[in-house]
DNA sequence: TATGAAATGCCATAACC
DNA sequence: GGTTATGGCATTTCATA
């Protein structure tokens, strides 16, 4: 599993608070920072500098209230492929990168092949959508819509806790 | 469906243009978005500091490579409950908010009652985490696990094009 | 190769037009 | 919304271990 991270980085005690940190406000200024994980300023800004170029900090965003994103309407689909032969998997993993719509996707095991999250802003939009991405023609062969009645959690990534190395 | 919104925002051009941009990078500095955008830095910053305190912009984060967030397992978890009375629906979306591993909770139309994203770092942990939150006790009379062998889209909802207003 | 301290320069802030 | 003056912050350099 670890082949996928092109170089090994170490991160020590102080490397992990201030990524835990920063995952939480990456706004805050660096004395405070340097305060709470107790190292001066300048050894602060040098390592998430540092984190930064070597990627383990992905990316700095502001995150948008999700009632003004025009997801007015959360869907999960539950869909069976018709052959489920890695060629049509892989086929079927690029064909649904192509739509916006789609916020999650994921190969799985059991009776369905594939989970899909999908935000839309109408039920138009969802049926347009159907229409156009899970037809047979993606080698789909039937699939099952969940709509999202309440959403009790909804985190993205960068909320959970950490685990990084020892 | 807007009333959820506690009070009415009205977004111009000019804001719906901010957002997209600290959207992708909230740390560059306001004199680039002000050219970017055709404002004055004051300006730029004036409105940034009311989108954050009318919490359209709900937070500022530092996204951290999921290579190393500890969640090298993704599952979904359908599940039914045992009555579906509001009351027992509501006490299930607080319980579930306890468990960290839990990045997403939707209550669902259909045969099942709420679908679960679930995030761990070993099938050990995965059920540790169904004996604690899944048992009778919190009302689930059931549940069935998609575990995920490949993820072909998982994006954060920070990434959605916006639709803001008009 | 790491730190911490101090000088420089940039940037956000706020008062004013 | 723009302009300007001020204060704060990040950045850089340097001495140190």
């Amino acid at each position: 599993m670890l082949h996928f991270m092109r170089k090994m980085i170490d991160l020590d005690e102080f490397d992990r608070r201030l990524i835990e940190l920063v995952r939480q406000d990456n706004q805050q200024p660096a004395r405070e920072l340097a305060q709470k994980v107790g190292l001066s300023v300048s050894a602060v800004l040098r390592r998430l500098r540092r984190l930064r170029e070597e990627k383990v900090i992905v990316a700095d965003v502001a995150i948008v209230s999700p009632a003004l994103t025009g997801s007015a309407l959360t869907m999960h689909v539950l869909l069976r492929m018709g052959q489920s032969g890695p060629r049509r998997m892989d086929a079927f993993h690029r064909e649904i990168r192509l739509h916006p719509e789609v916020t999650g996707a994921w190969e799985v095991t059991g009776e369905e092949d594939f989970l899909l999250r999908v935000q839309v802003g109408s039920m138009e939009e969802y049926d347009r959508f159907t229409r156009r991405a899970l037809g047979e023609e993606n080698g789909v062969q039937g699939f099952r819509t969940l709509i999202t009645i309440r959403t009790a959690v909804d985190e993205s990534a960068s909320r959970r806790p950490l685990r990084l190395g020892r």
